[in-house]
DNA sequence: CTACGGCTTCCAACGATGGGAAAGTCAAGC
DNA sequence: GCTTGACTTTCCCATCGTTGGAAGCCGTAG
């Protein structure tokens, strides 16, 4: 099989599968004489378990570990479940933070008119919380870009 | 006002001032004989506003739409509304696909054991979920993974 | 004068993926 | 045997927002 046979079978494609082999996530395919990469059916299972977890989520270190616990015959299946349990809460906190995003934009946009009127909560908000508190004292804040708002962006980027 | 000051009271790096700068997000500064960036009090806000809409989770495009009805004296809040509903959707599909990721998961790790034994949903799940429904009909997959699992890794990272 | 901290620009890296170019390879059809 | 087209190879670049570092200039306190 060379490389699009097992893209095609596996579902990830010929630049994740060179990727994969570069950051020694999977090992080097034999090549023929001209050089092409071949694979066999056990390359395809492999693939598909990548494929699998990485729809589920789980990160490429986490992959690598599960990887790791797939080919050894004596592991503990507790071991796989922490790694599962982990990355669970690490889901559940990015979706709690956008949970906390969408909310404070949803108040905030609750109380806008969107009509022609240039006045605007959502903008007078981000202009400056404690002086829209001072004119708007209705107008409570929410988590994200409180006192002290904590640059999430990254990790939930 | 140096860069370092703005940053101090804006709470935006000054690596990332400059970067907003060349990009365009804010006018160049006006700079000292030596060449230093100078900023006035306008300065400062115009960037917590940026570090607000970012810390909401808006997107650099939509950003620089917030910014540009901003500083529109005679915007329409419909249209600041709009990009605010708009990135809610945004949010609430993201928060949806983390719910399912974390949703299959959780049916998974219910249903392994974590003990010494090597046996494991969750790893034959991975494996394959079609040896795995055959072996194990009680075990169906959630959306994820399924016959066409789509690759949603890209826009929920 | 010296030392230190702040400022400047430029370059690189991250993580996972896609795009594309240039060149070699293979198989089918003529 | 030759052409053609599909496939493969490696290499470089781009994404997106952010951080890090290096080399060198500037400003001020001692």
């Amino acid at each position: 099989m060379n490389i699009g046979d097992v893209s095609k079978e596996s579902g990830v494609s010929t630049k994740m599968i060179r990727y994969y082999e570069q950051i020694g996530l999977i090992p080097a395919a034999h090549r023929t004489e001209a050089g092409y990469r071949i694979y066999r059916d056990n390359d395809v299972h492999r693939l598909r378990f990548i494929r699998r977890a990485r729809d589920l989520g789980f990160s490429m270190d986490q992959l690598t570990q599960l990887m790791a616990l797939w080919s050894d015959r004596h592991r503990a299946s507790a071991d796989v479940k922490r790694i599962a349990r982990e990355h669970i809460a690490e889901l559940e906190r990015k979706i709690h933070e956008l949970q906390a995003m969408t909310d404070a934009l949803k108040h905030l946009a609750e109380h806008c008119h969107g009509d022609q009127d240039p006045e605007c909560p959502i903008l007078e908000d981000l202009a400056g919380a404690i002086e829209v508190e001072a004119r708007h004292a209705d107008l409570t804040r929410f988590g994200a870009g409180g006192a002290d708002p904590v640059r999430r962006k990254k990790e939930i980027q």
